[in-house]
DNA sequence: AAGCGATCCAACCGCCCCCCA
DNA sequence: GTGGGGGGCGGTTGGATCGCT
């Protein structure tokens, strides 16, 4: 018998009833999970709505340089394997990867009046934008490098969404006021970053830097994400909902978070984890030596390293982001 | 302030593969 | 061996928002 099934945007409503029944059954078997838990939606949709919005490990927010430039490597790799790249990209979905390579990648493409799949692209992308983000990438940590102690969290890019759900992995992962070692703390997952260092950065996209290949996606990856197991209790206060300003102090985020972890998980790709927060930040954990192709680490401990970076990266991400795309002039002359 | 094109991204679609009865 | 259901994946759509004139 075919039900009304509904479509479009989910209500609050239909994402707390999704929230709660996988709290307490589970995600897999996403057809019946949406039918026993009264949804009008189709498994898949259910699927999709928990994998790529409102499982608690979902990072929101900007691409980082240092993602941005994963994505790069990644792709030219595997092409548009938008789920194995995501694999590499904890908190990311093949969604958001996917939407991030269409509006930027392809737009630049586009504006460069190159087919994005021609090997002209491919190497203006290898050979000048991703050496270009290896120097952004370099110039933010050099300069959080220089920044000093007793910073607290402040918002970096302020998120355009305003769900609830959303708003609670915002305030958790970026928004509030806590303390640094809460942030830290609070993560039982992973603490990401990366820091890429050119051999000799200033002129990175010179000829010398024209042969150089990045290390297998392997060890590419191994090295870009680092676990910390000290979950803490803290304490957040999150909006009710998106049309009021009212707010309420729930019980810590991270109770919320043990209440997902009960969730088991019987997924097999890369949406396998369902419980964890991840508290990622972009910076400074591990360098990358073009010349010899390793990685090595930096001496400081991650709660430093996140210390000194916190305040000066996120205006850098920022600020610097966008300009990768906005050299077109250079770009074009590279392609001739 | 209004109109409008550009951009973003959540959600959907269709195809395919895998697994199990 | 095979048929059907579950689910993964890449591509596409459409509504909301942004930003420029």
């Amino acid at each position: 018998m075919m039900m009304d099934l509904r479509r479009g945007p989910w209500t609050v409503e239909e994402d707390r009833t999704l929230i709660n029944y996988i709290a307490n059954h589970g995600e897999g078997r996403w057809n019946s999970l949406a039918r026993c838990a009264g949804l009008k939606r189709t498994g898949k949709s259910c699927r999709l709505r928990w994998l790529n919005y409102l499982r608690p490990d979902v990072r929101r927010g900007n691409i980082t340089l240092e993602e941005q430039l994963l994505i790069l490597e990644l792709h030219s790799r595997w092409g548009n394997r938008w789920s194995k790249i995501a694999q590499h990209l904890p908190g990311r979905t093949d969604n958001e990867i996917k939407n991030y390579w269409r509006t930027r990648v392809q737009k630049h493409a586009k504006q460069l009046k190159c087919d994005v799949n021609s090997k002209q692209f491919k190497d203006t992308m290898r050979y000048l934008w991703m050496p270009r983000l290896v120097e952004r990438i370099q110039a933010a940590n050099t300069a959080a490098a220089t920044t000093t102690a007793n910073i607290t969290v402040s918002a970096g890019a302020p998120s355009t969404h305003h769900h609830q759900f959303n708003n609670f992995h915002n305030n958790n992962m970026i928004n509030n006021n806590l303390p640094i070692s809460n942030i830290i703390n609070i993560s039982n997952d992973f603490v990401g970053s990366a820091n890429y260092t050119p051999e000799n950065s200033s002129t990175a996209a010179s000829s010398d830097s024209f042969g150089a290949q990045f290390s297998p996606v392997s060890d590419l990856t191994d090295h870009y994400f680092t676990a910390n197991n000290n979950p803490t209790a803290t304490t957040t206060t999150l909006p009710v909902n998106n049309n009021s300003n009212t707010t309420t102090t729930t019980t810590n985020p991270h109770d919320h978070h043990q209440y997902f972890q009960a969730a088991p998980s019987t997924t097999h790709d890369h949406h396998q984890q369902v419980g964890g927060t991840y508290y990622y930040h972009p910076s400074m954990s591990t360098t990358y030596d073009q010349n010899n192709m390793s990685f090595s680490h930096e001496g400081l401990n991650i709660d430093d390293r996140f210390q000194a970076s916190m305040d000066q990266n996120n205006q850098y991400w920022i600020e610097e982001v966008d300009n990768l795309w906005n050299n077109v002039d250079q770009d074009m002359w590279f392609l001739q």
